[in-house]
RNA sequence: GGAAGUUUAGCUCAGCUGGUUCAGAGCAUCUGCCUUACAAGCAGAGGGUCGGGGGUUCGAAUCCCUCAACUUCCA
């Protein structure tokens, strides 16, 4: 026999992915006969490589989906990517940057070509990279957000929600990232709690000669941007200043001071600078005063001439500056330090400023209702449920979405303007034209058109994934094609919930506007993988293992296990090696414990009857620790599967199965054993195979020859038969008993190759020898007899037996007395407390039988088991 | 500032509707073993007044109140 001692991941991994590519196991087709079950990738980003995240995520997901595979269900897993507008179009900005070309020397269709190029390159790496983890993808339906189909079915949907009146375009404020020079929407703005400063500027009083106010603010490079004063009507300390004017500092503006309730006399001075082009909450205030709006920065950040001074300096450059030109003019109060949030690009972290500008919008506020109501009423659930709070949060105070976004890489607005300064939505241009000229009557030609610069927000196509990966039409037609009637609704989602609103609560607004159906019945929400220190693992922090580096170490099975052990659902997973280590080592077990097996001899003509205890206890055994399985999955409870699975080929199938029938070194095992310890392992490879695709895939053809079809990844999963409680208690009473010998000759300092003599004082002697080879074996027993009382032995109870273990002269009586009368205070001390609870009236009348029955129970055990000490006691004199 | 969640062994977490799965699991730790499947292992062992305080109850890790700490979401 040549199998090494280690099992080697990387030769049967490469083999098996390979296989099963080739002869299309993942793939599935529409089969009338079979259930479909159907997981959509969260589609990573083209510019992504696998990091640990995707690697537990798509684990689960490759567990959830292999098992319902064997389950017999159509299982089908639809893998591709999302174009990510605005991070796809930073890095290929920087490409470009790196080559010596800016973006800005590029027409649109320049750029475009380049970004394609890009994509083609890296953009499949996600994907190649998680089959290296074993994912079970369909890959021939691998799909991309900017596929041409799925781009029409994006368009198809803005103009059909254009003309529902649900899309319009507005001018708002809108979340401005300077850097990347783009609206955000409010999703993906980070607040953060930055050390400012907050300044206390003093405005003349027009008309006097030396009379102020003083207002505090954090951002006095906007104060050129002011249109007013606000006061609280019932502060008494401003009532003089009721109808007159303030002049802005350094630029001399007069601006009218206003009141209003909304100020807060306790925050700062009570006075409230008025600045609606760059304040959300002052940009309300000057539409309810009838202000005027003026902007003084331009798009990048930087000052326009409106600001009359400092033009052309950056936001926070001028903010330096104007802090010193008030303090020259002699009109900067103080400077105090002040934390406040700061919004910042999720993308870009550069500060959000806030802007008015011409945006497209979804209106939320009907769309909305049949998603919430879904997850509410658990139509969909999440998983798990905590997180129904924050998605009906989140949903009763959903705002228009601003789905428009100053950039070129993504779906292309389709509206376009026309000269007399109105526009058309249409999917095409020529469309476009032909409406324009109903519309208005003209006699427009397609150069008179010009198509909105912009583009649309990456998550507007995201919400459609699930339906358009089977069905691109539907959008148009209103008329499902068969594969996603077939598929649709989708099974399970499995993902973070940091997207739970950008993309999973629009998913879910998608699937009903268009379907009138949930896009899938499950969210499975992920926790967020965290290194030692708590932290999020990041690139720029430089705290992630490499993935792929962690498979070539531990093995992808043992990468999948090691993930597994410690990530309930929405927990985050404290990512150690030591995971992937026990993982690895899991690995080893089972490959070893297939070592043994196959190394055996068979002799037919051996009688194997005294192993048909230990058969019968696995197999009751297995579909305990199976139904078990079964449940946790069925909760969605995947790492106590795994758990469960663990302990029970570990511990119960190689710990004692295993040493139960082994026979002794070199000595051949029986015909019926080993047909059975075979069929048994291949029961554990079953339910090992979604957690570890790979080593139960190579040990299954090891067995035997297998074709195709008889693959285990194709096998179908054990039925979890019923089992006898009975027969399992009683080979637990018989485990105790040897793990009682094994802890004496331990506590004796005797070597475990001492055979000793066992005698038990049995109620059931029976229970005992049928058991008994496996006794002599894993206790090492010279002799095993039962008798009620052996001179000069050491002896202990488990249960009601009593068990001896003569050991002659060396036996120190007093010690054992003690540890006797210890165990006996113990048993005597909980028989009371049953006792106690037992002649309690209120307990007996209140509890329910069932209750009363178990401490009665409870009370029979702690009294025969006291009464076997106190016999042994006396034996010894 | 508003809301939710968490707090159980050194670490990560189970413990459903109050009563034998009630104080658990895995890892880590300690002790003894290179016993021919596996030292990536085997056999044993020790570890917690279930965040603090109060209450309800015959009975509380479990229900209620309160305080504290942490996390997340929203502002």
């Amino acid at each position: 026999m040549s199998i090494a001692s280690k099992y080697d991941p990387a030769q049967a991994e490469a083999k098996w992915y390979a296989y099963w590519m080739e002869h299309k196991l993942f793939s599935s087709k529409i089969d009338p006969s079979k259930e479909p079950y159907t997981i959509v990738i969260p589609p990573p980003n083209v510019t992504g490589v696998l990091h640990m995240g995707h690697m537990l995520n798509n684990t689960i997901q490759d567990v959830l989906i292999r098992r319902a595979r064997m389950l017999g269900k159509n299982a089908c897993w639809v893998p591709g990517t999302d174009h990510a507008s605005i991070a796809t179009e930073a890095k290929v900005v920087n490409m470009l940057k790196e080559m010596g070309i800016d973006k800005k020397s590029l027409t649109r269709e320049e750029f475009l070509k380049y970004a394609w190029e890009w994509k083609e390159k890296y953009g499949g790496i996600i994907l190649e990279q998680l089959k290296k983890l074993g994912a079970s993808c369909d890959w021939d339906r691998t799909a991309f957000t900017m596929d041409p189909a799925l781009s029409n079915s994006v368009i198809t949907v803005f103009v059909d929600l254009y003309k529902k009146g649900k899309i319009y375009r507005g001018i708002r404020m809108v979340n401005w990232d300077p850097k990347g020079q783009t609206a955000l929407s409010d999703d993906e703005v980070i607040m953060k709690e930055i050390a400012s400063k907050l300044y206390y500027i003093q405005y003349k009083i027009e008309g006097t000669k030396d009379q102020f106010l003083t207002i505090a603010t954090t951002r006095p490079e906007t104060i050129m941007a002011d249109v007013a004063i606000c006061v609280n009507p019932n502060d008494p300390r401003f009532t003089h200043l009721k109808g007159k004017k303030a002049l802005i500092p350094l630029i001399n503006r007069a601006i009218p001071i206003i009141e209003d309730e909304y100020v807060d006399m306790e925050f700062g001075t009570g006075c409230l600078k008025v600045t609606p082009a760059h304040d959300i909450n002052d940009y309300e205030l000057g539409l309810k005063h009838k202000l005027e709006v003026i902007d003084i920065l331009n798009d990048n950040g930087t000052l326009n001439e409106k600001a009359q001074i400092l033009v052309g300096e950056d936001r926070f450059i001028a903010r330096k500056k104007i802090g010193k030109l008030l303090d020259e003019a002699g009109q900067l109060e103080k400077i105090e330090d002040y934390k406040s949030n700061v919004g910042h690009s999720e993308r870009t972290d550069a500060v959000i400023e806030p802007k008015l500008s011409l945006q497209w919008f979804l209106n939320m506020e009907e769309i909305t209702k049949p998603a919430l109501k879904s997850v509410m009423e658990d139509t969909i659930q999440l998983h798990p449920s905590k997180f129904k709070n924050m998605y009906r949060a989140w949903m009763e105070n959903v705002r228009d979405w601003c789905i428009s976004r100053q950039l070129w890489w993504g779906h292309r607005i389709p509206a376009f303007y026309l000269p007399n300064g109105e526009f058309v939505v249409a999917k095409t241009a020529e469309e476009a034209l032909k409406l324009a000229n109903e519309q208005f009557r003209s006699n427009y030609t397609l150069t008179d058109l010009t198509q909105d610069e912009d583009v649309l927000d990456t998550w507007f196509s995201a919400w459609l994934w699930p339906i358009s990966v089977f069905d691109t039409d539907v959008f148009a037609t209103g008329k499902p094609n068969e594969e996603l009637k077939y598929y649709y609704p989708t099974n399970d989602l499995v993902t973070a919930p940091e997207i739970l609103f950008f993309w999973v609560a629009r998913m879910i607004i998608a699937g009903y506007e268009y379907l009138g159906e949930k896009p899938f019945k499950n969210v499975y929400l992920t926790g967020i993988v965290r290194d030692k220190l708590g932290r999020k693992m990041s690139k720029s922090l430089g705290n992630s293992p490499d993935p792929l580096e962690l498979i070539a170490q531990y093995g992808a099975d043992g990468v999948r296990t090691g993930m597994l052990f410690s990530s309930p659902a929405g927990n985050d997973l404290p990512y150690d090696d030591k995971l992937v280590e026990q993982g690895r080592n899991f690995a080893n077990k089972i490959w070893n414990a297939f070592r043994l097996v196959k190394g055996w001899e068979i002799d037919p003509s051996l009688d194997g009857s005294s192993n048909e205890a230990s058969i019968a206890w696995f197999e009751n055994r297995f579909n305990e620790g199976l139904t078990e399985i079964n449940e946790h999955f069925e909760k969605f409870r995947i790492s106590d599967a795994l758990m469960a699975t663990y302990k029970l080929v570990w511990d119960d199938f190689c710990s004692w199965y295993l040493e139960m029938i082994k026979p002794a070194y070199q000595h051949p095992i029986d015909q019926q054993t080993y047909d059975k310890t075979i069929e048994i392992f291949e029961g554990i490879l079953k339910i090992l195979h979604p957690f570890m695709p790979f080593i139960s895939e190579e040990l299954w053809h090891q067995i035997k020859e297998r074709s195709v079809e008889e693959s285990l990844i194709l096998a179908t999963w054990p039925k979890a038969e019923n089992f006898d409680p009975k027969i399992i208690e009683e080979a637990k009473q018989v485990f105790e008993v040897v793990s009682q010998v094994r802890n004496l000759r331990a506590s004796k300092g005797m070597s475990p190759k001492e055979a000793l003599d066992l005698s038990i004082n049995a109620k059931n002697p029976e229970l005992y020898t049928q058991f008994a080879t496996v006794l002599s074996k894993l206790a090492n027993l010279s002799s095993l007899n039962f008798a009620d009382k052996v001179d000069n032995s050491m002896s202990f109870v488990v249960k009601a037996d009593e068990c001896f273990i003569p050991m002659g002269d060396s036996v120190n009586i007093e010690e054992e007395k003690a540890n006797i009368q210890k165990d006996l205070e113990y048993t005597r001390g909980f028989l009371n407390s049953v006792l106690k609870k037992l002649s309690n009236e209120r307990f007996v009348a209140g509890a329910p039988a069932n209750v009363i029955e178990m401490e009665r129970k409870k009370q029979a055990d702690a009294e025969a088991k006291i009464k076997a000490l106190e016999e042994s006691l006396a034996k010894l004199g």
